[in-house]
Formats: structure tokens, sequence, C-alpha cells
DNA sequence: TAGTGGTCTAGACCACAAA
DNA sequence: TTGTGGTCTAGACCACTAC
């Protein structure tokens, strides 16, 4: 008799999400209960409120208690960036992945380090500086402050085969983070680095690393000319 | 007796993010399966269910029928940028917005158009350039296409008020979106609308968009210097 | 073929917030 | 106080996929 036997969260989800997009439910307006959907679509509630908490994590949907759900005014769409290990965006684009480590130095946290990650003054943290390449060609360069009150072992390590990234990734694989984007002029040192000319826009990609609170590493990551950052959403 | 009345999905989400990271299931471990861990807490299968989906969502851990659930080896974290309305932007940085529309013609799409959006050759579009303040500082300087077979009330809109971007939010609020993000030097143009010397790098932001599988348009967005996107995650 | 996650159901109780 | 979403349960069947 029915062509579809179930009625799944998917069918609900789709459906309401159409009615959104035709604006049979315009921007703003209330929408039925889930008890009423439920009926309307021959279903247990659960499976109403599964498809209605999906829509509402893609932002199109507002639910509160006994308000009800309401269609979101001003949808405010996320866009995602998968944030991943410079290895693995080089060789999705079929390149050859090249590491070199080019300086490491152990030193007290600089001021605007510790003012940064909110260290204690006197704080001795590595300090690294590695060049990553696709295809021989400069695509990031990496200057890096790890805290070694938080990653003692990583004074031990070896970098010179593995980047810090994957070396701390490995160590400390859950943590979290927060990140920027700027434009920034390649500076004579960057400009070498990058076989580039000083002055060229680049794209400055900093980001500061927490676990269980405590600050772990600040880095700052510049890549080469043309660099583009990009998502579909 | 019980501290807590109700084992929620909570609960279970959190002890066993709190595992993984304690490297008690360490990466690339099997967990156990739902039933037993359902057993184990006390709890539903369909409890212990939501709790893992959500870890899968987040990239703890990947799950697969018949093989199980399994710790990610390289936990793939996702950025989320939230891509708002100018205006909102500067209004949350307690700034005064200002908006102007600086130039606007209609046209047929120009060769690169029709390839960058899949046009028609021949399609019309409307052309647009605006500029948007901060305090009467520059703050965003767009350059907007918009496909005129599909939004072809925009032919009439007033557009020196309010500014395309939320005219077209308010006219087809749903739409798919493709953004890239790129440092690029301001042309002499770009120099003139951004108070800035031409050179400067700055923060390029382009977006193509559609709605139900036909392209809208096509916008890009250039900041004043000094201009970050950020994000935790 | 069998094991594991994926999902649905019907009912229940709870938590929050609007009236 | 009451309506609405938030969540849990126990059981069931399904859908993939490793074996």
């Amino acid at each position: 008799m029915k062509q579809q036997t179930r009625t799944s969260f998917h069918t609900v989800r789709d459906e309401v999400k159409r009615r959104i997009e035709s604006r049979i439910w315009p921007q703003g307006a209330l929408l039925p209960t889930e008890a009423e959907l439920a009926q309307e679509f021959g279903c247990a509630r659960a499976t109403v409120n599964r498809a209605l908490r999906e829509l509402a994590e893609q932002g199109f949907v507002e639910r509160r208690r006994k308000s009800g759900t309401r269609v979101k005014t001003a949808p405010v769409k996320q866009a995602r960036f998968e944030i991943a290990i410079v290895r693995h965006i080089v060789e999705e684009q079929n390149a050859e992945y090249r590491y070199a480590l080019v300086d490491r130095s152990v030193t007290e946290a600089p001021a605007w380090l510790t003012s940064q990650l909110g260290l204690k003054s006197g704080t001795r943290v590595l300090h690294l500086m590695c060049m990553h390449y696709a295809n021989n060609r400069p695509f990031q360069f990496e200057e890096r402050w790890v805290n070694l009150d938080v990653v003692p072992a990583i004074e031990q390590a070896d970098l010179s085969r593995i980047g810090p990234n994957e070396w701390l990734l490995n160590a400390i694989p859950f943590t979290d983070a927060e990140i920027a984007f700027s434009a920034v002029a390649a500076d004579n040192r960057l400009a070498d680095f990058l076989a580039t000319t000083p002055g060229t826009p680049v794209m400055l990609l900093e980001r500061t690393t927490w676990f269980k609170g405590q600050p772990v590493t600040f880095v700052r990551m510049t890549h080469h000319p043309g660099y583009r950052v990009r998502s579909e959403y």
C-alpha cells in the first residue's frame, strides 16, 4: 500500500524545510506543535522532535519551551571550515608534501606571549619555526610557541621529521582552540621563506590552543600568496 | 538514594568524552557497544545512542554499523564562522553603521561571470557597488552581481537605504552558498574606497549563492586593513 | 549470517517560561 | 497554572557490513 513504509525523521525534516523555503511558513511564523506535526505525519512525537532539533541546529528554526517553534527571521548560517593538518591539505591537492624544521630554541616566554596565553611570567616555552612545502614550493611558514609546563615531553621530541602540529595532535589530541584569519604584508623574513617579495599580501592564520583549560600553544601560520580558505555552507 | 535521579545523555556524553581525553580509551580504540554502555550507565540504549551520536558529530568518535564505535585517530575539528549581515557585525562592535550605494547598473553578464555562476550567455544581471562604514570609517567595500532571471524584483528595489545583502536575505532567506577568503593587495580603486594606499593587504571574501539550485548572486567583499575573521572551535 | 548502530514507537515525566 | 519542548524508557525492527 504505502510506498514509504515508515515515516522517518528525514521525511519530516525535509518537508518542514521545504515549507519554510516555500514561505508556506514565513519568517517569524509559529510552527505547529510537535504533537500536531506528529499527528499530521502519522508518526511519534519523538520523530518530529528529532527532525525539528536538526533544523534548529542548522539555524532554520528557533525553539523555546512553552512558546513553540518559530521560523528564524535572520537565519544565521554558519560556514564550517575543517582545520586539518597541513600535510593533509597538501596531500589532498595531490601534491608532494615536504617539511623542514628551520629553528628551535627554548626561552622564557616574552611578555606579549604571557599576555596572549595567560602565562605566568618566566614560563619556559619552546619556540619553533618550520616550513611546509607542496611540490617543493613554499606552502606555509609556521612559527610556534609551546608551553613547556603543559607539554614538557616536547622538549625532548624529535621534530626534524614530523611537524609540531602533528606531534601535538598525537600527544594531546582533543583540545579547544581559537583561530583568526587576517591579511598581512610579508616582511623580509617571510618573503624569504615564502619565496615572494616583501609587501606581498599573505594570509595569516593565528591559533591559540588549550587543553583542559591550560594554554598549550600559540601558532602563526602564513601561507603562500594566492592561498584561499574555502567552504560551502 | 541516587544523587542523580535520571541518567541523562549529557552524563553519558561527558563521561565518554572524559575517558577519551584521559586516554582511558586511546585513539583508535573500540568503545563498548551501545548495549554494553547502556548497561554500565543503567540507562536505555537510545540514551547512549544520542550521546555517541553527538560525539560523532563533534568529531570525537567514528561510528560504523557492525564495526562499532572507535575513537578518531585524527580528530578533524571544524571551525564554525557565522556569516552575518555586515550591519550586525558593525553594530556588535558598538559602532555606528552607515551604508552607501555607490553605483548601480544593469548589464549582460560578462563572460567570467557566466562561467562563475553557470549562466546562459546574455543573462541580464544587476551590478552593484556599495560601501559599509563603521563609525564613518570604511569597513567593507562590496561589489555584487545579481542574476535578474532568479530575482527580477530587485531591479525595482530601492537599494539606497538598505544593502543588497539584507534585501536579498529578506527576499530569499534560505540559500546555499560557497565562500572563500583570500588576502589581496588593494588596487587603486579599492584603496580609494577603503581609505588606504594601493598595495595594502586586505581580506577578500568571495561568495556565490544559490537558491534551489539556481545561481542568485556573486559578491566580492573587501575589508578595511586589519580586519580579522575569528572563531572558536 | 550475525553483530552493531540507526531509527521508530507509545507512553511517561520533567523543565522551563508565558499568562 | 498550563502549554510546549526536552528527554528517558523498553521494546522492536531495520540496514548496513564484516565475517
